[in-house]
DNA sequence: GCCGTCCTTCTACATTTGTAGTAGCCTCTC
DNA sequence: GAGAGGCTACTACAAATGTAGAAGGACGGC
């Protein structure tokens, strides 16, 4: 069974990031891959990787060279559905003032609501 | 012109949403709000309103009695707002998985998709 | 086979967060 | 106006988080 819940920090679902955008990485890829701007040390990545894998985040797939790659085992979506029900705990359960949002800053489109609404009715059978 | 971010941790927020719901609130009606199950000591909730207080998230209104009573400076929506375009990143920009979660956990009901696109189809002109 | 690189592993440490006790100050009630 | 009870202000401290240096091992090129 999965485990129960990973609590992810900031600096951590930012880094999971990169290993979900690359399937596979290793520490330099995802510090290349970092925006200069805003990049830690190296080592840094390199620790968050080491507890990620402790949370089992994430696990070592295997090695290039002496360099471990790293591969995410908690999928984005799961993931995601965690942050959003916590988020919509905020709202009360109200899911409207999310996607109120969402249309205020040109996030969702006609098209997304279409298809959610194909869903929603799909799902209904 | 407004702090930059304030950013609140899952505790902060937590009490926030007290101080959302109750509009004004003492200290001793947030601790009794909480459920008993999940319920901090009396100072602990204390301690998170002075630092809410600190970080600018609540202001201290009024005292009744000897106890102070605190309103929430940032409002829910904008913190919402926040946290959900922090959401957003995960997934790369893309608010379908967002949507698409919501719907299939059943909080996204087929008529928040219609107003949802009302609210779209008002703002496209 | 040797050297420079690059990677890992360990260790360290300041801050932030969660959690709460203590002491003393008001206030309301007699 | 004295006491009880509640409230605040301070202090404390462990754990989690962000951040990174140092030391040493391994790999690839020559």
């Amino acid at each position: 069974m999965p485990k129960k819940h990973i609590r992810l920090t900031r600096l951590e679902l930012e880094i999971m990031r990169y290993v979900w955008d690359l399937g596979e990485a290793a520490v330099r890829e995802i510090h290349e891959a970092i925006p200069a701007s805003k990049r830690p040390a190296y080592t840094t990545i390199q620790t968050i990787l080491t507890r990620l894998e402790e949370k089992g985040a994430v696990r070592r797939s295997r090695k290039i060279g002496n360099a471990h790659l790293y591969q995410a085992v908690t999928t984005r979506q799961s993931t995601g559905a965690r942050l959003i029900d916590e988020l919509l705990d905020l709202f009360g359960g109200d899911s409207e003032p999310l996607v109120a949002h969402l249309i205020d800053s040109g996030k969702l489109t006609l098209e997304d609501v279409k298809h959610a609404e194909e869903l929603l009715k799909k799902r209904r059978k």
